[in-house]
DNA sequence: ACCTGAACACCGTTCAAGT
DNA sequence: ACCTGAACACCGTTCAAGT
């Protein structure tokens, strides 16, 4: 992923001139010699932020902080906390949509919506904190379903399907179809994930308030089932049955 | 449903007393004749500050005003915040426990889920701003799904099936489709009723900001297809597909 | 028993002022 | 051009004090 090409703000040493910033070295002072903030460094170093300490404590403040900063700075490239998270979203969005992995135009749509929904899994799965973020958060328009909620993801997808032959009706119910799909699996698959590594608040030591089954025979039974993850195999099976399902109402409307 | 039985707080009026407290008033001086807050006092109006306007604006400190409180006074009955969200979230699963529409004990399992999955479907719309809370907050256990959070509910829902012959693997199976389709497809639901009622910022007077849609012809041309409101019809369709689905691997599993 | 006042630490955001 | 100090309004939460 291109985003990992560069982590601002990770480096807790103050980074002496290196690189191609040998004169920026002297036309400023001995102080911190950093490079201006931009968004991008803005937001990635939020990403992080997020990952690690979850979307709570992303404040100005603290996102600040991790940039050397004082979090007034923060407001030339961001206009508030609000367009922090937009930010963000339209950032991880848009790294997707550069990921060679997925975007390769196929004629087979069955090939493109795996893909598709294979990378976006990817995305949740690295970023298990920000993705419900990009779940919730409201779209810039009232038709952009999350997870797909940029306009050039829509516009693709949409494209693709209809140059496979989908009618217009038919792309449509498909894009619902996907979105509501891997919206519901990864949020559930990523809340699984985050109640390993949850909040460690741990209240009290001498065991993780353990829920007490007594009274719920079924549960107790299948406990171990329950607790099994079974993700990937889950998530292949689930999306080709809804391959199929897409298929079922594409070939409808197509005889009609 | 039950819970609007009593809207606390919602009438601005300070009640003169009635009903069967008239001893109070004696008890009591001339001043608010309200009767002590409960935790279900607390709870239910919070429920209704969030529909009114937003999770976001549910605070410690306005929620105490609605009560006509200092926002100190409700920690008698709350721990704190995110208690309070967690009973929020728990009242609402109890609501719906006791929904004698959903909750009919039926040989047919078919008859189960399908009641179950409308009675989510009315809770989520009947509290549009409380469900994605009741979706993303981190569950008591981590093999509880939201929805579907409570251990009556996953217990209900798990019995339910066995009975009805679900081998243990496939009655977990279920539990997780059925789970992943609920969240999935009313998130979207919800989302796509708040962003006409959303937040009513209206940055600047003249036009919703309305996005340019010339660089993407697909969106452009089935702009109306997308913002078509087929919920309901969906819906049906789409639990409908989803039990055929769980059938097959209740049947395949059986087989064995 | 139940609620309040005052206080603390921490927010987001603004704006004039510094370099 | 870019960042900071100081300030404002608003948070959640505590605790001793009021009735």
């Amino acid at each position: 992923m291109p985003m990992s090409a560069d982590h601002p703000g990770t480096d807790a040493n103050p980074r002496t001139s290196d690189g191609p910033g040998a004169e920026t070295a002297l036309t400023k002072k001995i102080d911190p010699a950093r490079e201006p903030l931009s968004r991008r460094t803005v937001l990635v170093a939020g990403i992080h932020l997020i990952e690690e300490d979850g979307v709570r404590q992303l404040t100005m403040r603290r996102l600040g902080a991790k940039l050397h900063v004082e979090a007034m700075a923060l407001y030339r490239h961001i206009s508030g906390r609000d367009d922090l998270l937009d930010g963000i979203v339209e950032l991880v969005m848009d790294d997707l949509y550069a990921d060679p992995e997925v975007h390769i135009e196929s004629g087979v749509w069955q090939d493109y919506l795996t893909r598709l929904g294979h990378g976006v899994r990817r995305l949740a799965l690295t970023y298990p904190q920000v993705f419900p973020i990009l779940a919730t958060r409201p779209p810039a328009a009232p038709w952009l379903r999350p997870p797909l909620r940029s306009l050039r993801w829509t516009e693709s997808f949409l494209g693709t399907l209809r140059q496979a032959g989908f009618s217009d009706d038919a792309a449509v119910r498909a894009y619902r179809s996907f979105s509501s799909f891997l919206l519901g699996f990864l949020l559930l698959e990523v809340a699984a994930l985050g109640s390993d590594t949850g909040p460690v608040e741990q209240a009290d030591p001498g065991g993780p308030t353990k829920v007490n089954l007594n009274d719920y025979p079924n549960i107790k039974e299948l406990e171990q089932g329950l607790s099994q993850d079974l993700s990937s195999v889950e998530f292949e099976e689930s999306l080709e049955a809804m391959l199929d399902r897409i298929e079922l109402f594409m070939r409808r409307d197509h005889r009609h």
